[in-house]
DNA sequence: ATTATCTATAGATCTATAGATAATGC
DNA sequence: ATTATCTATAGATCTATAGATAATGC
């Protein structure tokens, strides 16, 4: 029986022994994650990959036991690129003295900005995780990790809030927050009555309506208009 | 040269001359439909919609040009079935009297009924309009139809809206409002902080929050605690 | 000597068509 | 006589492999 060079049914990705191999795989994994973004998961033939990132298909299959190997790797790239920012970005002390409205107001203007100058990755996302939840599930978990320090750290202030039942008021604050984003992010095919309306007004907004719910204070302005 | 059986290049679907055509047209837009909500658009291949519908691959191609034109017909049969209840629904006599907050408050119990009842459907039109933007126009403008006038029947009662723009505000909610639908009934695999929240409250706390936004009284409840 | 890549192609789908057969309605 | 369906298959992809060639590092 020959040696198989992948080392285990849960190690489909072989390990690169040289800096050639290195290089050539992190262009096979742009290119994939381009393609996805442009044009699906299902018009991205192996070859269409092999083909952008310049090598042929045989070499892609040097590197990936099949297609799915590479969209784990890929999952797992995008996953890893995610991990380090999120947990830098709600890091407790980076916030101390900082209020509810303060951090949401963060977030949202954060993940926007990410949101527009990584849409690849966020389109490459969608389809991912629409066509296999479970292929999805290691960046999933990382969404609901910063989901929970998030959670974490307004609870942390839950003092502020006027809502009776701070705990669900939170969550479902955060939600609402979440699910606009993704929309206006990744929703153009959805359609929006809020088109027109620019990132800033909608962040206005937005803090206007989560400020309301919760009854807190809104975030301070450096503007004449408090 | 042969003459075609289509009309036009418009015209993909063939019209059906005997009642036992029609029906076969309809098992294959019903086989359709289930087949891409549960597998999605790629894994649904021509022969497993006949199979399903308990027809041949060649009587599927008799009633549809190609595998686009089903796409097309089985749009537009969702929205013909979306449109005259969309429409009855938001018929303004069906209204009169009726306070913004009971208004946003039907909407979600409606939309949340609807979409648990026909997941297929919601799923489906996912796929599709993701897939090609382009082909869910139809349906993409009903959604539009659909916001335009439920903002009219908004927009009628401002006088009840206490937040400064009210034009800008009533559009904002709505849009809120969609996308935590949206979000709710389709993007399981997307992850949710509120898988643990009934429908009953999950309409009662958007209620908080949209009536805190817009500052309206809230919907007059038949509970003890008002 | 090992690792990485390329070329060429077998095998598996899947779409769409051709041509024969069956059902319908005048 | 026309419309609808079926069977069988050609042609187009696309995935994955086999075997040869090139590059790397001890």
């Amino acid at each position: 029986m020959a040696k198989s060079p992948w080392i285990s049914d849960l190690r489909w990705v072989r390990t690169a022994r040289q800096p050639r191999s290195r290089r050539t795989l992190g262009l096979l994994l742009d290119a994939a994650e381009e393609l996805i973004s442009e044009k699906g998961l299902d018009d991205t033939a192996v070859g269409d990959i092999a083909s952008r990132a310049g090598c042929s298909v045989g070499a892609f299959y040097h590197h990936f036991r099949d297609k799915g190997a590479l969209i784990q790797a890929l999952l797992a790239r995008l996953a890893e690129e995610f991990r380090a920012t999120m947990r830098a970005a709600v890091d407790p002390a980076r916030w101390e003295g900082a209020s509810i409205a303060e951090i949401l107001e963060a977030y949202l203007e954060f993940s926007l900005e990410a949101g527009r100058e990584r849409s690849g990755l966020n389109r490459a996302q969608l389809v991912l995780a629409l066509r296999d939840p479970a292929a999805g599930a290691q960046l999933l978990e990382l969404q609901h990790e910063l989901g929970r320090r998030l959670a974490d750290l307004l609870r942390a202030r839950r003092d502020e809030v006027g809502h009776g039942d701070a705990e669900r008021a939170i969550d479902f604050a955060l939600e609402q927050l979440r699910s606009m984003l993704i929309l206006r992010l990744e929703g153009v095919s959805l359609g929006s009555r809020l088109e027109s309306l620019g990132d800033a007004e909608f962040v206005r907004e937005a803090m206007a309506s989560v400020c309301a719910y919760l009854q807190i204070l809104p975030p301070p302005r450096p503007e004449y208009r408090t």
